[in-house]
DNA sequence: AAATGTGAAGTTGTTCACAGCT
DNA sequence: AGCTGTGAACAACTTCACATTT
């Protein structure tokens, strides 16, 4: 099937192109120049026929009997996730863990620039020197629409979860990481990807104790 | 199909289960009794049918007619989710995203307490007070021993992940909450889930750009 | 009348088996 | 010979349709 004459991936296989795309990097960091799918879908923890029907959905880069090209099989990752282009983040919420986010270094690395967080106390005292601006959270429509940001990191307390979402989609916001944890009401062309580290531990605990 | 006389219940279903759980304490907090599927549903953001099939796992609560009690259907996911009891877990990686997480009050809400913490500079100088002791990372293994803990958070570099999780397995150690950007290799039996900042917001990006 | 519980149908995602290149 | 690319088989998950209960 087809959108806009590019195939329809499933989320599943985006998810897993950025995994493939982490250990393509390492491997080019290693001098290897060539991968066989066996190879490269072991780095990744999948099974070799999943690696290249997953590649299938955007296109053929192998090589029969030799395996992929390391660099080009990168950039053709990278190509079709968009990933080539830096893209502007603004993060909501500067709590414990908003700041520990915009501390967090590995995100440029990675396309991403936070360039500016907003708190309803921007001025509160923080004992960490952040290089990001710490902006009043009245001021983040006119920042947001002016710097054309699509995506959001929402670390804001379940309180005003919603209510900051929907400022933010009111302002031009397209993608929200949100790490409150409640279920966000969004219109349909907006997408949420949720971060909830109770779910998760609660999910470990009942697989470990079977 | 059966697993100890219990049925497989599919990891989605169980994901979910937690969701409906923190509707529930919402509905609870606002002193509602009872609740249909089709209520709940739109609460966590599923069909109505899939929530009854989840439940339908584990048993049948709701009365024809009315639906279900908010209180009972809690209890229920609660027992068969294992969230009723108090679970240990440790923190490895102290730098900013394990600070972040130490100072994270949200856990023991959800029944789990972070007992202690590991570093390989435990007395580096952090400008946050922390109640969760923080050891050197050669305590670790006795600790988790001694403590039985089952249930790791894994917040190191990169390059010392592999390792740190070698030895948390070999101490016990039997879930894994890993927030360090690399496929962990591990025995069958353990469990690790990913949580992956950098691959979210590229999904986010991916989707939103159409 | 209203809402649950569930077999059957439908959909999506994964794995197999092997044809087809290099 | 070795490895990719892919239709077909398979498995998992979701939704439908409706019988059943209160």
């Amino acid at each position: 099937m087809k959108r806009n004459g590019r195939p329809i991936i499933p989320k599943k296989t985006i998810y897993r192109l950025s995994i493939y795309l982490r250990c393509l990097a390492r491997l080019r960091e290693n001098g290897i120049g060539t991968v066989s799918s066996e190879a490269l879908a072991k780095a990744a923890g999948v099974k070799s026929t999943q690696l290249r029907k997953d590649l299938a959905y955007f296109g053929t880069f192998g090589t029969r009997g030799l395996g992929y090209d390391v660099s080009e099989l990168s950039q053709k990752i990278s190509g079709e996730l968009g990933t080539a282009q830096l893209q502007p983040v603004v993060l909501v919420g500067v709590g414990h863990l908003g700041l520990a986010l915009l501390s967090y270094r590995g995100f440029e690395k990675e396309g991403f620039e936070i360039i500016a967080a907003f708190d309803t106390e921007p001025n509160r005292k923080r004992e960490k020197k952040i290089a990001q601006p710490i902006l009043g959270i009245r001021e983040m429509p006119a920042f947001v629409a002016e710097h054309a940001v699509k995506m959001a990191i929402l670390s804001v307390p379940v309180a005003v979860a919603q209510e900051t979402v929907n400022a933010l989609i009111k302002s031009g916001v397209m993608g929200i990481l949100n790490f409150a944890p409640i279920v966000l009401a969004v219109p349909e062309d907006v997408m949420v990807n949720n971060v909830n580290l109770a779910i998760e531990l609660e999910n470990l605990s009942y697989f470990i104790q079977g």
